[in-house]
RNA sequence: GGAGAGGUGGCCGAGCGGUCGAAGGCGGCUCCCUGCUAAGGAGUUGAGCGGGUUUCCCCGCUCCGAGGGUUCAAAUCCCUCCCUCUCCGCCA
């Protein structure tokens, strides 16, 4: 959630900025600045009735104690008036209110100066590359062939349980994918200085709301029915809002938690895109990792953190590359993103296994995460997120990397002591 | 799921219709005392929003688990929900 105050004050500012992601924003901007308006308005007449009802009352019950019962009833009569007013204008705000949040939750972070401005992905900036793709003297299969040959990954049973962009994985798959996720939390944990935590899954509309899902994504979510709560897309979710509504200790900060959690998301608006395989899951395995910084730490905590993610493939020596969103590609909470990219032969290009985002205090806004400084002031920290990895694609990558001409595939040396 | 108890400021804990944003204690901060430390003394110490002044000063509103209700007036009374604890039941 972006500051009223910002807006308020310098909304060209603020539209120029937003319109590098679409330029319909401008618009929404003019919107919200209205309906701030109006909102103050309301706000200002409704607390002066108030102050001047909270004044009879207290007089009220002086007279009555000094036994002035009849100016007492007159005074009540008067109070009686003015809470009718202030309930019309109460009713009245809540609306406005209600729109107003709704909105200001609505638009997206500023991207930061550093950006690159373009519309797509085709307009993002490769950063580096690490590692060779492999040549190889036999056409490299995919990866759902070569699970399937080897009966590891069983899409139609997949399907049969749950539907499309479902899989089973056995024996071989379902052990490497145990044991990524057990090379990806010691690394985090043992060398990046991370905790490790372990969440509930299924969390309330306004942690989603924290983070930035609700309310605009909620088709992208699963809710399950009888109860208010939905499935997490990411442990950012889980792991950001640990501290919603916290006024962290200055000397708290920074804190880094690191999770493994499965990940739910329906792909609404995906169709057709990644059928094969497993890249696309409705559910799929993560180790997410949070920062929650100071401010003025957060984009050197950003470059961190990429390393950390990138760190998990050179291990594995899975070749990659990194490339820095552009304003037109970034998520809705980003202020700026890069993203990891693993090399797939099958497909003879890099997709994305990790991304990692600074929100500034985009979430921390929403989830109100705050930190008192040494003079005793209050400030939203920042927040920080990314994959490491995405687990499933992990795998993917190290099938079709590793894979052999007879059909198999061998193991990164890293692995093997996991396994 | 059933029965009971309870949810108050950073923590503990009093208040049970007006004088309560809330006693008291602990902790934090400032000062005094002190050769230093400990002890002692005095003061100070929640958050959000709106407005004024424009800086860190003032004014107003809101917040005592959440949401409703009664009342001129609610931390205090009533209803609903959530959470915690104890016991029972069920269960991986």
């Amino acid at each position: 959630m972006l500051d009223i105050k910002l807006i308020r004050s310098n909304p060209d500012f603020v539209k120029e900025r937003l319109s590098t992601r679409d330029k319909a924003y401008s618009k929404m901007i003019d919107e919200i600045l209205a309906v701030d308006e109006e909102r103050r308005a309301l706000i200002k007449e409704l607390e002066d009735l108030k102050a001047e009802k909270n004044r009879i009352s207290k007089q009220i019950g002086v007279l009555f104690r000094e036994g002035k019962k009849e100016e007492a009833e007159k005074a009540k009569e008067e109070v009686h008036a003015k809470n009718k007013k202030i309930d019309q204008l109460e009713r009245e705000l809540k609306d406005v209110e209600k729109r107003f949040n709704y909105l200001l939750l609505s638009v997206p972070n500023i991207p930061h100066p550093s950006v690159p401005v373009g519309e797509d992905e085709e307009e993002n900036v490769e950063i580096r590359r690490w590692g060779e793709p492999r040549r190889f003297d036999f056409e490299p299969l995919p990866h759902w062939d070569i699970g399937e040959k080897m009966g590891i990954l069983d899409f139609e049973r997949g399907a049969k349980l749950s539907g499309s962009r479902f899989t089973v994985m056995y024996g071989y798959a379902a052990k490497i994918e145990r044991a990524l996720i057990s090379l990806m939390l010691d690394l985090h944990t043992k060398k990046h200085g991370y905790t490790e935590v372990w969440t509930p899954v299924l969390v309330k509309p306004e942690i989603l709301t924290g983070t930035g899902q609700l309310p605009k994504f909620e088709e992208d979510l699963y809710k399950v029915c009888d109860e208010d709560l939905y499935l997490i897309p990411t442990a950012e979710v889980s792991l950001t809002n640990l501290h919603a509504n916290e006024i962290l200790k200055e000397e708290e900060l920074p804190k880094y938690y690191t999770a493994y959690t499965p990940c739910f998301r329906r792909e609404a608006g995906s169709h057709g895109k990644d059928v094969r395989g497993i890249l696309r899951q409705h559910q799929f395995d993560k180790v997410e990792l949070v920062k929650i910084v100071k401010p003025e730490d957060s984009y050197n905590e950003l470059e961190k953190l990429v390393k950390e993610a990138e760190k998990v493939l050179q291990l594995l020596e899975l070749p990659y590359r990194v490339v820095e969103l552009c304003t037109g590609d970034l998520g809705f909470s980003a202020s700026k993103t890069y993203d990891i990219e693993v090399w797939v032969p099958s497909q003879n290009r890099y997709r994305e296994i990790s991304s990692c985002s600074n929100t500034e205090d985009f979430q921390a806004r929403r989830a109100k995460i705050r930190y008192k400084d040494k003079e005793g002031k209050n400030h939203f920290v920042h927040t920080l997120n990314g994959s490491g990895l995405a687990v499933g694609r992990t795998l993917l990558a190290i099938m079709e990397n590793y894979q052999r001409k007879d059909g198999g595939f061998d193991l990164p040396e890293v692995l093997k002591k996991y396994m």
